[in-house]
DNA sequence: GCCAAATAATTCAACCAATAAACAAATCCG
DNA sequence: CGGATTTGTTTATTGGTTGAATTATTTGGC
């Protein structure tokens, strides 16, 4: 039982039974009917029902043709998510990339725009007012498929502090940038990490594995923590940062004053440069994480994943030798499925999850007139 | 929203409502009044009455003489935990070590029973046959003192699975050794890793950080993750493993068959024969655990607790030089405050926590006439 | 071609739990 | 002593789920 410290009324249970639902419509392969929902939920027919009016009502679901069926009976009526509901507004900033998608509540991404340029030379303002004109471009196309965007989500590698300041961005030579004022959107707006919300991302496009390791190996290296389909943020939210992990104590100086880092290993050159190096020096660091965080799947993004072939064995003999339970239970190394958009696109998923996890907030919204 | 995959129906809602109270009176620092319940619950003084009297008719709340209070109007009447109500039964097995204790509702340790004895000499029957015998000695104690146990828990040094199955526990010389079978108790049991157990009674204990990292080292060495006031268990379970993380990955062999692991630099030899190698290491060590988890406090128990001013300097150098968010937020270094008992205590708080978190099973349980 | 069986979805009375508002109880203060 | 004040309880109402009965729509047997 989850204590959480608020109270319960019965239009919390409504809200609950909402969102759970939906959720199976959502987890499930086909095209559920009321009467699959209900027995995969343990709510009655009835109920089900009358929650199922409402999400359509709401335009989350729509009816379809029933899965196909065979017997007798009185045919189902199929459930979907609406591609025509509710749709997520996904940011990235990187140093030489700006992105923006949409994505409607089904997941699906229905529109993109990437512009190809230089970030570290422009200040902070200028880079985002090129997001912003990105984000309009965007929302114009989301409301020319009527498509209405339950908010937005950024991409930054940096650490975020709550209330989307960008505290650091090394790699962008940023510093105490705060963001949703700068942008200007008129949606909500969430800032998170770039491996965090690629982690994410992969969760969403992946096959179904709830808890893992994505790691993220650009210019810098992070990761993004999955557990149960939910992402760790850590006690500050500032987990993750796999880049500055210790490997050779008295090793290589790193820029962020201390010696050793993995990123001095197995960053963008150096992995260009000794693949066996960096593939060590991972494999090192990654058995920190699985001997600390029990994980069993480690998923290689970004610039590691067209090298996975070149570094998998090499990973693999240090997880081998220093995880503890490596004879008990072992680790499974992945390559990413998503490429360049997966920070992108889990902004985008970010925010339709939301609506899933919570239909009712996003039923009982003010409307716009 | 947290949609767990199960309908939620209106007694859902009375059995978090009763959580809810019981927490709010467990953590209050006075004796609440109902009208003060409702104040910080949200729930109406008629709903809290209603269900503070369930509380009180199972036995697991009781009124007192209220705080003393100045102004006019009706003298309220004070709440409290009874310490009559359900109890747990925490145990703990060690290298050198037996202990079995029962806590009350309120967290009070009302007995306690050790015995100081060599387990490595024992086959794990016989271990956890002398084991039984004191969970008989404080059961008893308990029914005297009119504390009916709700279950016990069970600290080991080694890795748990599922079940109660104690795949591993190396200073004990233990392999797959089913101990809710040896132990035969007729209480419901949970078995968990000793430095698990010892983060929950360093939990309950503490000054109510909800977040941290307790590290405990014995002979090995352990960590448990709480956050939020909750275990981390880790994908698989057997999160923690710090001992095995690897420091110098050319250094000393370690008994896991990998090099350079924190053990051996570390461990209960280690820091008596170089305390200041033992710092280094331990601080580089949990600048990778910070790092990748962002935690802000670390609390050093076990046998750190006695050598904290000697090991802190040397943990904190490296914490500063090593953890990348250092400059934007501190990391806190703290000794334990429980000593040898911390994860017999925490064993018990975890039976105790689970009748606090859940009233209404308890509540509703089969009733032995 | 029609009727029985089967499955899907809806309707409706009953029930449970929280709410709101009125009421009763017990104290303080002028 | 009486009004103000705060606590706790009582009562009618509301919201939401349940369970049983009902309606709807198909397949398959005769």
């Amino acid at each position: 039982m989850n204590a959480s410290r608020s109270p319960v009324r019965q239009s919390s249970v409504r809200a609950h039974n909402l969102a759970l639902v939906l959720q199976t419509v959502a987890n499930s392969a086909d095209r559920p009917s009321r009467a699959a929902i209900s027995a995969a939920t343990g709510l009655t027919r009835a109920t089900v029902s009358a929650l199922v009016d409402d999400l359509i009502a709401g335009s989350l679901l729509t009816e379809l043709d029933p899965a196909p069926r065979t017997g007798a009976g009185r045919p189902a009526a199929g459930l979907a998510l609406t591609p025509d509901g509710p749709g997520g507004l996904g940011l990235e900033i990187n140093v030489d990339y700006l992105g923006a998608c949409v994505a409607d509540l089904t997941g699906e991404v229905r529109h993109r725009f990437v512009t190809r340029a230089d970030q570290r030379l422009l200040p902070p303002a200028a880079a985002l007012a090129a997001l912003r004109e990105l984000a309009a471009q965007a929302s114009a196309a989301a409301a020319a498929d009527g498509i209405e965007l339950a908010g937005a989500a950024l991409a930054v590698p940096g650490l975020v502090a709550p209330g989307g300041l960008v505290r650091v961005a090394p790699n962008l030579g940023w510093q105490d940038v705060d963001v949703p004022a700068l942008l200007g959107l008129d949606l909500p707006l969430t800032v998170d990490n770039e491996a965090n919300l690629a982690a994410l991302g992969e969760l969403g496009a992946g096959d179904g594995t709830p808890t893992f390791l994505y790691v993220s190996g650009e210019i810098g290296i992070g990761a993004g923590i999955v557990l149960d389909g939910e992402l760790y943020r850590g006690g500050r939210g500032w987990s993750g940062e796999i880049g500055h992990v210790t490997v050779y104590p008295d090793g290589r100086p790193c820029r962020c004053g201390a010696d050793g880092c993995l990123e001095q290993y197995a960053g963008q050159e150096a992995v260009a440069a000794d693949p066996e190096l960096a593939a060590s020096a991972l494999g090192i660091a990654l058995s920190a994480v699985v001997n600390l965080l029990d994980l069993g799947v480690i998923v290689l993004g970004g610039g590691y994943a067209p090298e996975f072939d070149r570094l998998r064995d090499g990973i693999d003999a240090e997880l081998r030798r220093r995880v503890l339970t490596a004879g008990l239970a072992p680790v499974a190394l992945r390559p990413a499925t998503l490429g360049a958009d997966a920070a992108m696109r889990g902004a985008a998923g970010v925010v339709i999850g939301a609506v899933r996890d919570d239909p009712a907030s996003w039923l009982a919204r003010p409307q716009a007139v």
